[in-house]
DNA sequence: ACAACATACGTGTCGTGTAATCTATTGCGG
DNA sequence: CCGCAATAGATTACACGACACGTATGTTGT
């Protein structure tokens, strides 16, 4: 039976537990970055800015993974609220915006990624001895069907480029 | 340095990756069940209510990977007005509820289980001849040191019990 | 030059996370 | 036995994120 060749079963379980990691990470780094003051989504934005330049709103949005990209429109909105995103329109086509860190969003780009390193910390160490490397085989083989996992390998490759 | 020996760098890439499988199969998910007139977190309630017998709000919420509080209230709420959950308060204790399916709510389940299997194939398709069992033990070293991963636990084990 | 189309950004609405609040029950001293 | 604090369960208020649709700006074809 079909069943057994594609092995439903444990398809199952990992959407569950992928679930289940998601929320339980997200919570952990949301606490570690409440001091900031900004949200994982938020800290996603500055992380991307900060790698890959100036960008307008869709291509920031074909970057990030938490947002499906059709338009992070509020999520800018409120960093540029902060005045850790500097957001201006083209001069010559004014449907554009070019965003960019500003200085005291770089500033707290570090912190930020401080936090992310303790929530990596506590994942390697909850995973220390197992097989991570098939794991993210696995995984990449699922998410790379998909856009936001296409949006990772975008990050990736432009990461390279630099 | 602590880095090779706890492998944060790949922590990393897991976590982006879990992100963007989390987001991306509850998008085909929601698709899927958008006939049905409920949202995958609504599901999750169906399959666990049907499976675990009468439940008080906190024991579902201990059941649930898709809410992290402690009330799933308004999640409940949305079933009960569309007549799938039915919602009584306990004759003896009136802090607790006794929530149940009602048979619409049964019969939806069925179609809901469809609607999973479906994407539970893709999953399975896209990870043929993967480690997805080695897979499945990584993460799950991950999810159950959470509650969400204890969460899953209980379900296992509640539904043995039967 | 004008209309139709395409592209980039914004907004309405709803679900979820968090924390404060409300209600019901229990335990304990008087 | 009564009353009040303490506890437990459920609900609600507020803010943020996700998705689908709406609006504004530029481009192209006639």
């Amino acid at each position: 039976m079909s069943c057994n060749l594609l092995r439903v079963k444990p398809a199952e379980e990992l959407r569950y537990l992928v679930l289940a990691i998601q929320r339980e990470g997200n919570r952990l780094l949301a606490a570690d970055l409440r001091p900031l003051g900004i949200t994982p989504s938020q800290a996603e934005v500055l992380r991307v800015l900060r790698d890959h330049g100036p960008l307008t709103l869709n291509a920031l949005g074909g970057l990030l993974v938490c947002e499906t990209g059709t338009s992070p429109s509020r999520l800018v909105e409120r960093l540029v609220g902060q005045g850790l995103v500097r957001r201006e329109i083209d001069k010559v086509d004014r449907r554009y915006l070019a965003l960019s860190l500003t200085s005291r969003g770089r500033q707290l780009c570090r912190r930020v990624v401080t936090a992310e390193e303790r929530l990596h910390r506590r994942i390697a160490e909850l995973t220390a001895g197992l097989p991570v490397d098939e794991t993210i085989s696995t995984l990449r083989a699922v998410a790379e069907a998909f856009p936001a996992g296409a949006a990772l390998a975008r990050r990736r490759d432009t990461v390279k480029e630099k």
